[in-house]
DNA sequence: TCCTGTTTGTAGTGGAAACTACAGACAGAT
DNA sequence: ATCTGTCTGTAGTTTCCACTACAAACAGGA
């Protein structure tokens, strides 16, 4: 089936990037390895590194996949219009439930930890792509000055991470609770 | 010097435990294996698995020490006053600015990732880690019932570990940029 | 003295990981 | 027909890890 695509070649680079992304996400981070991904596709894992040569391409390759998904599933979520913190907050939880996004963050979080352990290529992964985030929220904060929105965007990222990382470890309950706290406070 | 104290015993368990807790912080969890305490003791890895039969041993080790360490350097920032959230975070971020703090909480991201990655004892350790500090918090956040003070000392780890999140990812600046943010939204 | 707990040494097992080496087969383009 | 890029197989290296086996030396307590 993925066969017919590209005559004469079995694979495709888009076939494996989507290989990659899968185990990523069904397995984590670190169960990203050459073998892994060459079960995944039937083959050795000398295939593998034939279209990944290293580790690192093999892991940039399932964040850039991903992390697009995720832009995406936002950009969905809300337009372009600005919006106050809250606003974006209470936009935003409800399709950070959904069960691709909370694999997605799972990984995420690998990420970070991976980072915090000093791992080489992790700490600059993890960097851009809250920088990215950043930069997207930005744009959709409300806010005269630009060094403004960049400040109220970084707070709501902290507070979305803080309540992924909620999540994760307490479950979507305590996570729900702690989101209706930041409710409680303009009340 | 150490020797001093148990007879005929080289080591007590209060040094083994002051080793691992050591790697811990220098290296990260990541690290934390029998050769790594072994070379900080001087000694053969054979010595350290006598104390700690298995891995899980070892890792439990550090987590205890230090997390009790964090514990009562936040017992010093607030007293046993009840508050209101944002007075709680206002007084909780300067304490986890100090260096040592910020070395224990790059474990602690270190644990939510491995916890991420489904490996196995590690979800248990960082729900408990959560679910003291939440315990904690609720004793001192200032609201009528005991559910609500159960919510807002989860809104309260939601901010602060999105803010550790941020300044280990993006550096204090950013982190302390949201915690602006956190602020402004009462101005 | 014997026994028990502690310390050290030497060595090795079994597993997983990221690669590497070498080579053979096959397809399409020139 | 040759060449180049794709695919596969078999096998190995190197590094690190948790953990085990066996045994010897030593101390203090009974």
């Amino acid at each position: 089936m993925t066969t017919v695509k590209n005559v004469g070649h079995k694979y495709s680079q888009e076939d494996m990037v989507v290989a990659v992304a899968n185990v990523a996400l069904r397995d984590g981070v670190a169960k990203l390895t050459f073998r892994n991904v060459a079960e995944e596709l039937g083959t050795s894992d000398r295939m593998v590194v034939y279209y990944f040569p290293t580790k690192d391409d093999l892991v940039s390759a399932a964040v850039t996949a991903l992390s697009s998904r995720m832009q995406s599933l936002l950009g969905q979520a809300f337009g372009h219009d600005r919006r106050s913190p809250d606003e974006l907050i209470e936009r935003a939880w409800p399709v950070l439930k959904k069960k691709n996004a909370d694999r997605i963050f799972r990984l995420f979080l690998e990420l970070v930890g991976l980072s915090a352990s000093g791992l080489d290529p992790y700490d600059r992964i993890t960097r851009s792509i809250l920088d990215d985030w950043a930069d997207w929220l930005a744009e959709r904060v409300d806010a005269p000055t630009r060094s403004e929105r960049r400040r109220l965007a970084l707070g709501v990222i902290a507070r979305i991470d803080g309540l992924l990382l909620l999540r994760h470890g307490l479950g979507p309950e305590a996570a729900d609770e702690a989101a209706r706290a930041f409710r409680a406070k303009r009340g």
